[in-house]
DNA sequence: AGCACGCCGACT
DNA sequence: GTCGGCGTGCTC
C-alpha cells in the first residue's frame, strides 16, 4: 500500500506529501515514522493510494507508526484544507495545531530545546577563528552579549554550519534546556445550582431551539452569562453530543475551573496554558477518546479532538486574543464557523461589549441577537462617576488620584471593602529624560523609550525584554536632571502605600505574574481579603468575581483613546465596561471612578451610562462614513527583517504588483498605502508594511490574489499578510 | 529543517 | 595541495 505523509518540518519547501510504501491497514490520520533525506522523522498519514509515479527504488518504508490510533480526525483533515485555503497556512502548521505540541518529537517525553553558550572567553574564541568566517564571529559576539540562546535561532540567523563548526572546535557547548509546566490544583466542592431568572430561561429555550444557528448572547457584567453556557452544554451533553466552551486564557481562572468541575466532573477537560505536559496530554487524550464530552480552553482548545460537537461556545466573544497573531495566523470565529457547519450545531458568542463587528452581524440578521439587560436578583449596575483630571490639576491636586477617588478609597477602607485601581501601564514610569538636553534612554533593539521599573532597579524594553542599567547622571551630557514619564502600576502601589501604610495592597500586572503560582496567588489572596486594594493592568478586567469589592477605580480612563487605531474607542468602552463589572457583585452598591482628561469622549460618556447600543449607534455611524471595518476589509502585510534595505526592496517591488492588482479591481480599493510601521524597528529587525482597505464583498477574491503576491520574497524578509489585525503597530 | 555536496579562498 | 567556510539543492 502507498502512503501519502506530510512530514512533520514546517517549512515550505517540504510542505507537501511524499509517497511511502507500507503495510496495509495504517489508517489516515495516524502519524509514522519515516526516512527523510538521511534522517528518520515524524510524519501525518493523510492519505492512501495504490500506485505512485515513484519507482520501487526512490519509494521509502514507513518504518512504523508513532500512535495505533489516528490522531487526526477526518473533520480536521477539511478544517485544514480550509485553512490552508483561507489563510495559506502550510498544512504540517495546521495539523500540528490539532495535537498537543508534547506529543511530538517522539512522545510524551518533557519539552526540550537545545540551546548553545559560550565555553571560551570571547576574546580567546576571537584569536581562534578565522578571517573569513564572519557568522562565528556573529555568533560569539552574540553569545557574549545574550548568555545562552536556542540553537534554532542561531541556525536561522547564521546558518547551521557555523554553529556546528563551533562546536566541533569546543568554543561553544550546546545542552538541553527543560521547559517545565505546572499542574493544576484539585478539586473539591460541590456544585452550586441556581435559580434561573426568567431571561436566562428564554436564553437558554432559544439556543436549544434552533440548533444550527450562531447568536450572539449581549447580557451586562454580572448578567449570569455563565449559568447560560452551563445548562446549554448540559441539556446538549444530556443527548450524547460534545461541547467546547472558551474563554479568554485570562479568565481562565480557578474560579471559574472549579465551577465547571463541580458541574460536570470528569466529563469536563480543561485546555490551558497552565497544565504539565503530561496533564496537558491526558486531557487532550480523554476528548479523543470520547471519556470527555466538554473541551473548555482558550483559543486552541477550538481544535479539540471531539466528534459529534453539540454547541461551540465563545465567551468575552470581543477579546482580542481569539485572533492568532503569530503563525500559523487565524481567526478563531472563522474555525468555530467552520466545525459549527460540519457538526450542524450551535455556535454562541456571548460579551458585556460585542465586537462592533458581531453587534452589526446581529442587527443584519446573520446571526440572532439574546439580550440580558439586568444583573441576576435585579441588583443595580455600579454607578459610574467621571472625573475631569484638568479642573483637579487647576485646583492645585498634582497627584495621580483625584481627590473624589482618595476620599472613595476611605470610605471602601474603613467600611472594610475592598477596591480595584485599574492602570493600563506597568512598571514605574513609562520612561526617563534629562530635563537639562533631552536624552531619553531607548532600546538598542527597538523603536521605543525604556520603562523604569524600580524594584529591579532596571530599565526595561517592553517589546523585547531587554533589560539595563538605571543610570542617576545622564548618559550624555553628566546632568543630574533626571525625570520621569508617565507613571505605571508599581509607582501606584508605591504612593499608594505611603497614603495608607496599614492597607495591604496587591498588584497583578505581567511583571508581579510571571509564574502561574503568583497569578493564582495574587486571585487567592485578594478574594480572601488578604489585602483591600488590587492594582493592576488588563488582567484585573477578566471574569473574576470579588464580592467584597465596592469601589473601582479606573486611573487613566483616556489612555487608550488616542492610539492610532480605529479599534481605540471600541476598546476603550470595552475596558471600562469589564472592569466597571468588577464592582458590586454581592448585595453592596458598587461605585465606579474614572479619571480623565476628555470627559466629553462619547466612548467615555457611553461607558460610563452603560449604554453599550447608544455607544454602538455612534460608533458604526463614524465606521460608515469612514469606511473602517465592519465596512470593509483591512489587509496588512507587514515585512520585517534584519536588513532594511533589503525589506525596502521587497515592499517596493511587492507595492507595485498590488498597484498594479489595484487598476484592474478600481473600485474594490478603498486605500492603498505603503509606510514604515509604526513601531518602525522590533528586536532589531525593521519593520515595513502595506496597508490596505477593500471592500467587504469581493474582498476575498483579491485577498487571495495579495497572498500569492506575498508569497515571493527573498528569505532574509519575512512577509505576513493580516486580516483585519488586532494589533496595528 | 537539516544534511550532503561542491566551490573557492586562505594557509602550510 | 588541502582544509574548512558557506551557498545550494534535495528530501518520496
Amino acid at each position: 500500500m502507498v502512503y501519502k505523509v506530510i512530514v512533520d518540518i514546517s517549512n515550505s519547501e517540504v510542505d507537501r506529501v511524499f509517497d511511502y510504501s507500507g503495510s496495509d491497514g495504517i489508517e489516515i490520520g495516524t502519524r509514522v515514522y519515516v526516512p527523510f533525506g538521511s534522517r528518520v522523522i515524524e510524519g501525518f498519514v493523510v492519505d492512501k493510494a495504490e500506485t505512485t509515479t515513484y519507482t520501487k527504488k526512490e519509494l521509502k518504508q514507513i518504518i512504523g507508526v508513532i500512535d495505533n490510533y489516528p490522531v487526526i480526525l477526518p473533520e480536521m483533515f477539511k478544517l485544514c484544507k480550509y485553512m490552508q485555503s483561507k489563510y495559506h497556512l502550510r498544512m504540517v502548521d495546521c495539523l500540528r495545531l490539532f495535537l498537543p505540541s508534547q506529543m511530538r518529537k517522539s512522545k510524551i517525553k518533557a519539552l526540550t530545546k537545545k540551546s548553545a553558550r559560550l565555553v571560551v572567553e570571547k576574546q580567546e574564541a576571537l584569536k581562534v577563528i578565522r578571517g573569513k568566517a564572519i557568522n562565528q564571529r556573529k555568533i560569539i559576539e552574540q553569545l557574549d552579549i545574550d548568555g545562552e540562546l536556542l540553537v534554532e535561532s542561531l541556525n536561522s540567523l547564521y546558518g547551521n554550519s557555523a554553529v556546528k563548526t563551533l562546536c566541533k572546535k569546543g568554543i561553544i557547548e550546546i545542552f538541553e534546556i527543560n521547559i517545565n509546566r505546572r499542574p493544576y490544583g484539585t478539586v473539591d466542592g460541590v456544585d452550586e445550582t441556581h435559580q434561573m431568572t426568567d431571561k436566562q430561561n428564554e436564553c437558554i429555550d432559544n439556543i436549544l431551539k434552533d440548533r444550527e444557528d450562531i447568536f450572539l448572547l449581549h447580557g451586562v457584567t454580572g448578567s449570569g452569562k455563565t449559568e447560560v453556557y452551563m445548562a446549554v452544554i448540559k441539556k446538549i451533553v444530556s443527548e450524547g453530543k460534545t461541547a467546547i466552551m472558551l474563554v479568554p486564557e485570562i479568565s481562565l481562572t480557578p474560579n471559574m475551573m472549579r465551577l465547571f468541575r463541580n458541574r460536570f466532573g470528569e466529563s469536563v477537560a480543561l485546555l490551558h496554558s497552565g497544565l504539565s505536559a503530561g496533564e496537558r496530554y491526558d486531557e487532550w487524550r480523554r476528548l479523543r477518546d470520547g471519556s470527555a464530552k466538554i473541551a473548555i480552553g482558550a483559543r486552541s482548545a477550538i481544535f479539540a479532538p471531539l466528534v459529534n460537537i453539540g454547541i461551540i461556545i465563545i465567551d468575552e466573544e470581543h477579546d482580542g486574543s481569539y485572533q492568532s497573531d503569530n503563525n500559523p495566523r487565524y481567526n478563531t470565529f472563522d474555525i468555530a464557523n467552520f466545525r459549527r457547519e460540519q457538526n450542524e450545531c450551535g455556535l454562541v458568542l456571548g460579551s458585556a461589549t460585542p465586537s462592533l463587528d458581531s453587534y452589526y452581524s446581529a442587527l443584519q440578521g446573520k446571526i440572532k441577537l439574546l439580550t440580558m439587560s439586568e444583573r441576576i436578583n435585579q441588583k443595580p449596575m455600579p454607578k459610574v462617576e467621571l472625573v475631569d483630571m484638568t479642573d483637579e490639576r487647576l485646583r492645585g491636586n498634582k497627584g495621580f488620584l483625584s481627590n473624589r477617588l482618595i476620599e472613595e478609597l476611605q470610605k471602601t477602607i474603613t467600611e472594610g471593602n475592598q477596591a480595584i485601581l485599574f492602570l493600563n501601564r506597568r512598571g514605574y514610569s513609562s520612561f526617563v529624560i534629562c530635563s537639562k538636553c533631552g536624552y531619553v534612554a531607548k532600546c538598542t533593539d527597538c523603536d521605543v523609550s525604556l520603562y523604569y521599573h524600580k524594584d529591579e532597579n532596571v530599565l526595561k524594553c517592553h517589546y523585547c525584554g531587554k533589560k539595563y542599567r538605571m543610570f542617576d547622571l545622564c548618559p550624555n551630557c553628566k546632568s543630574e536632571y533626571i525625570r520621569q514619564g508617565k507613571i505605571g502600576t508599581e509607582q501606584v502601589v508605591a504612593l499608594l502605600n505611603k497614603m495608607f501604610p496599614q492597607v495591604n495592597i496587591l498588584r497583578m500586572d505581567y511583571d508581579t505574574t510571571q509564574t502561574k503560582e503568583s497569578h493564582v496567588k495574587i486571585l487567592k489572596d485578594f478574594g480572601d481579603r488578604k489585602a483591600q486594594i488590587l492594582v493592576g493592568t488588563q488582567m484585573v478586567t477578566k471574569g473574576h468575581d470579588f464580592p467584597y469589592v465596592t469601589l473601582v477605580g479606573i486611573l487613566e480612563g483616556d489612555q487608550s483613546l488616542y492610539l492610532s487605531d480605529y479599534r481605540s474607542s471600541e476598546r476603550t468602552f470595552q475596558l471600562i465596561t469589564q472592569v466597571s463589572g468588577r464592582c458590586g457583585r454581592k448585595d453592596l452598591i458598587g461605585n465606579v471612578i474614572m479619571q480623565t482628561y476628555t470627559p466629553g469622549h462619547f466612548a467615555l460618556k457611553y461607558a460610563a451610562a452603560q449604554d453599550y447600543v447608544g455607544f454602538y449607534k455612534r460608533e458604526i455611524n463614524i465606521r460608515e462614513a469612514t469606511k473602517f471595518p465592519p465596512f470593509c476589509t483591512i489587509v496588512r502585510i507587514l515585512y520585517s527583517g534584519l536588513d532594511s534595505e533589503k525589506c525596502i526592496d521587497c515592499i517596493n517591488s511587492q507595492y507595485a504588483l498590488i498597484q498594479e492588482l489595484r487598476e484592474n479591481e478600481k473600485d474594490e480599493f478603498v486605500f492603498l498605502q505603503k509606510m514604515r510601521s509604526p513601531m518602525a524597528r522590533i528586536e532589531n529587525k525593521f519593520r515595513f508594511q502595506i496597508l490596505m482597505r477593500l471592500e467587504s464583498e469581493r474582498a476575498d477574491a483579491i485577498i487571495s490574489k495579495v497572498f500569492d503576491i506575498a508569497q515571493e520574497h527573498n528569505k532574509t524578509v519575512s512577509v505576513f499578510v493580516e486580516i483585519n489585525p488586532q494589533n496595528m503597530s
